[in-house]
RNA sequence: GGGGCUGUCGUCUAGUUUGGUCCAGGAUUCCAGCCUUGGGAGCUGGCGGUCGUGGGUUCAAAUCCCACCAGCCCCA
């Protein structure tokens, strides 16, 4: 009781921000480096990464993708090749501009993204119509220079992503590969993360540099602050053409090539530790989590410890048949409390105990991580009422945070309004706008707010909120991370 | 980009204001043994610290000064 250090200290809701780095930290997701903004990916947070890169792989597999690896370092001549995507990013790079004691003749820069790089490839590897679509995916990661505030999964100078990148004989096709992506996207983020997200276009301002236009998912965290999920990209040629990306259609003639580019990032780690996360710790959903059910042996003897773990290894064996993942701890340094405590911070999704009582009763204690609740369950079926009480947490999980997304989504009549709403409550602020950068920006500087999204049924309804002018579409303000 | 706060065994911390009683004290973790186990048990003993790093001031620095590193917060 007095080690309150062990388990998080703080409340969610007094300081969200220490609570998060706690969870972070206690759960052993991450831990920071020695150099500043980079972070270990511990073995139970990599496990969550290793899931979202599981089930997102599936679906990129059966929609035809296939997965590669391209070189860390790039050339400066080739980031400068396309000048907006340059000029972007040139203020994060990472810069190698020696290699042992003599300088390069050439600068190179640390991927903060691989368009350049791969298509430098793409140029050479595309040559006719029938060589398209190219559908390549990467597991890797990024490193982008974060000089001020960084946070564990949200913000860090390096991290783990998949890109895709992809290149099609028109428009059309790319329009397509980008909608396709964006729901498979959804589909893990909603139905395995149980987090729900708005989807729609970005603006201009806020579009991938380089990009025709850029799609985004956005989720809402318990602060207000909006997150970025995904994005997907339709490139346009604005890379073809500078990359010489050129195929000899079925007419004969040369057409530079469309292309899109997607990526997800471990910031979904993040995403889900606020999302659910409580004041004891992590909330894993059912789906994600690399072990669901943990079974926690309680026994005051010896010979009723032989009768326990006899229970308990049955039932892991008969829940392992089941395709649960399943953990029995058995250390017997740790008391059942401690088991308890622990496995909480971890947001294991639900715990058995099993102890004398229930051996008398031929029963299992379940506890959903949840809600807390505890019920019995008759020995005969225990898989059934395992496997429809995960279900089950799953669904809450994702009804809670449709709750609070739903709550957290306002709208606003004026400027003063809008404002208001940002700076007292958070969240999103939906919104008229006459598509001018400067009312963008004007809404930015006042409150701190960006357009995070412009949904696809968006339709005009009146004036924009900050010139009053007619607007031309409905869109979602917030501030984010 | 601007402003502010913090840094002492693995962890939390006392000591810093006013330099010396501190080659740094406690709790917890960890290790050994005993004993225990249904919500972070207990006893005994033990291991563990370049006081973030590097300079400087001083007879003397965890303590004062400077720079750097790392973490955090607020504002643009």
């Amino acid at each position: 009781m007095s080690r309150k250090d062990l388990g998080v200290s703080v409340k969610r809701s007094d300081d969200f921000s220490e609570w998060y780095t706690q969870v972070v930290l206690k759960a052993e997701l991450a831990d920071y480096a020695a150099a500043k903004g980079f972070i270990a990916l511990r073995p139970y947070g990599y496990a969550i990464w290793d899931q979202i890169r599981q089930v997102l792989d599936e679906r990129f597999r059966a929609t035809g993708h296939v997965n590669a690896y391209f070189p860390t370092l790039i050339p400066e001549s080739l980031l400068r090749r396309e000048a907006e995507h340059f000029e972007g990013f040139t203020p994060e790079v990472f810069w190698v501009t020696r290699a042992g004691n003599n300088d390069l003749s050439e600068k190179l820069v640390v991927r903060p993204t691989s368009e350049t790089i791969i298509y430098d490839f793409y140029a050479r590897w595309v040559r006719s119509w029938r060589d398209l679509p190219v559908l390549i995916n990467l597991w890797n990661s990024v490193l982008r220079a974060e000089i001020k505030s960084t946070k564990p999964f949200l913000r860090t100078s390096e991290f783990l992503w998949q890109e895709g990148h992809t290149v099609h004989v028109s428009k059309e096709e790319a329009d397509d590969e980008v909608m396709r992506i964006l729901e498979i996207y959804r589909e893990i983020i909603e139905e395995y993360l149980a987090i729900p997200t708005l989807r729609g276009t970005k603006s201009d301002k806020e579009k991938f540099v380089g990009a025709l236009y850029t799609t985004t998912l956005e989720s809402m965290m318990p602060d207000g602050r909006a997150l970025q999920m995904g994005t997907s990209h339709n490139l346009g040629q604005n890379f073809s053409k500078p990359f010489g990306i050129k195929f000899l259609g079925k007419d004969e003639k040369e057409h530079y090539a469309w292309q899109t580019s997607w990526g997800v990032s471990w910031r979904l780690i993040g995403a889900l530790i606020m999302t659910h996360g409580d004041d004891k710790g992590l909330v894993m959903p059912p789906r994600m989590a690399s072990i669901q059910v943990v079974f926690v042996p309680v026994y005051y003897k010896d010979d009723v410890k032989n009768a326990v773990m006899q229970r308990i290894k049955e039932g892991t064996d008969r829940l392992r048949k089941q395709g649960v993942r399943v953990h029995m701890d058995d250390r017997e340094e740790y008391t059942p409390g401690w088991k308890y405590h622990e496995w909480e911070l971890k947001g294991v999704p639900l715990r058995i105990e099993v102890g004398p009582r229930d051996l008398e009763k031929d029963q299992f204690m379940l506890v959903r991580r949840d809600t807390g609740e505890r019920k019995t369950v008759p020995n005969q079926g225990l898989e059934e009422s395992v496997k429809s009480i995960l279900e089950s947490i799953q669904k809450a999980l994702f009804d809670k945070a449709s709750a609070t997304l739903k709550e957290m989504t306002r709208s606003a009549k004026s400027k003063e309004e809008l404002k208001k709403t940002i700076e007292e409550k958070g969240g999103f602020v939906e919104a008229q706008w006459c598509g001018s950068r400067e009312c963008e920006e004007k809404v930015k500087t006042d409150s701190g707010a960006d357009i995070r999204l412009i949904p696809f049924d968006s339709q005009a309804s009146g004036l924009c909120v900050v010139c009053g002018n007619p607007a031309s579409s409905t869109v979602y303000f917030a501030r984010a991370y």
